[in-house]
DNA sequence: CTAATAATAT
DNA sequence: GATATTATTA
């Protein structure tokens, strides 16, 4: 079964364009301040989950701010909307399990090396609590028709493997560094579409990954909308984490603006 | 941090 | 109403 560890990562960095990849999902990431911003509280008629294949937008070329009311500045307090995860964005989350080992792969680390805004920690805990027992459910039974998602990104052979421990998870090969460029969280009701909000979002800067100096970045942006972020910006950024890694842990990531998803 | 449970969406 | 997904709590 050697054989099949050198060829999986082959095969996943073959990336192979499944159906998810190429659809362009028109999420983004809208915060609070902005659901507020446009008078949309909670509209869960539809605005929860936005069917993969039925957002067909992607007016995302507009970098425009659609009425930025003066008001609203109570980012905090509020409830944002349910993260939805994406093939993309398991993907990253599998990606950073994958090259953060299973070792440190918690969901502090993990969110930090995923580098997505507006990710929070506890986002990422229950994601990877899912994530476990769909590894375990594999392990045992195997075919699950039901976990669409997860079965959208490859586990690395590794997860099923050992159940902890472990920092073979090293020696993998090149890292895609996540940069943020467009992540897709919290889908937009329908609503919106027409004024749909191209949230651009960049790394957090050094460990500030704060749901307040974040919302406070968008807000920011909301008042400058003079930003096009060209990847210099990323990895200067994606290059910091790099320290903050396991002590122990020497292989450092190699990390070149990739523009994967 | 992890596991269990509640809440919410489909 | 049941199931799946995410959030919140222990």
């Amino acid at each position: 079964m050697r054989e099949e560890d050198s060829n999986w990562f082959a095969k996943w960095e073959e990336e192979l364009p499944s159906p998810e990849e190429l659809i362009p999902l028109s999420q983004s990431l809208i915060t609070p301040d902005l659901a507020i911003a446009f008078d949309l509280h909670r509209d869960n008629s539809n605005s929860g989950q936005p069917l993969p294949q039925t957002t067909p937008p992607q007016p995302n070329s507009s970098t425009e701010f659609a009425g930025d009311s003066t008001g609203d500045e109570p980012a905090r307090t509020l409830k944002r909307p349910r993260l939805v995860w994406t093939p993309q964005l398991h993907k990253r989350f599998v990606d950073a399990v994958a090259h953060l080992g299973i070792k440190n792969a918690v969901p502090k680390t993990i969110m930090q090396l995923m580098s997505v805004d507006g990710l929070t920690r506890e986002n990422v805990a229950s994601h990877l609590q899912k994530y476990r027992l769909y590894l375990k459910r594999m392990q045992s039974g195997g075919g699950g028709d039901s976990d669409h998602l997860f079965a959208s990104s490859p586990v690395p052979p590794h997860f099923l493997h050992q159940t902890s421990r472990q920092s073979s998870d090293l020696f993998i090969p090149s890292f895609v560094p996540i940069s943020t460029q467009q992540q897709h969280i919290a889908a937009p009701p329908s609503q919106f579409l027409h004024r749909q909000i191209s949230a651009v979002n960049f790394t957090s800067p050094t460990k500030a990954t704060d749901q307040t100096t974040f919302l406070a970045r968008q807000q920011s942006q909301l008042q400058q909308p003079v930003f096009r972020p060209s990847s210099l910006h990323l990895h200067s950024q994606v290059a910091n984490y790099t320290q903050d890694l396991d002590s122990g842990a020497k292989t450092v990531l190699t990390l070149f603006p990739t523009r994967d998803d």
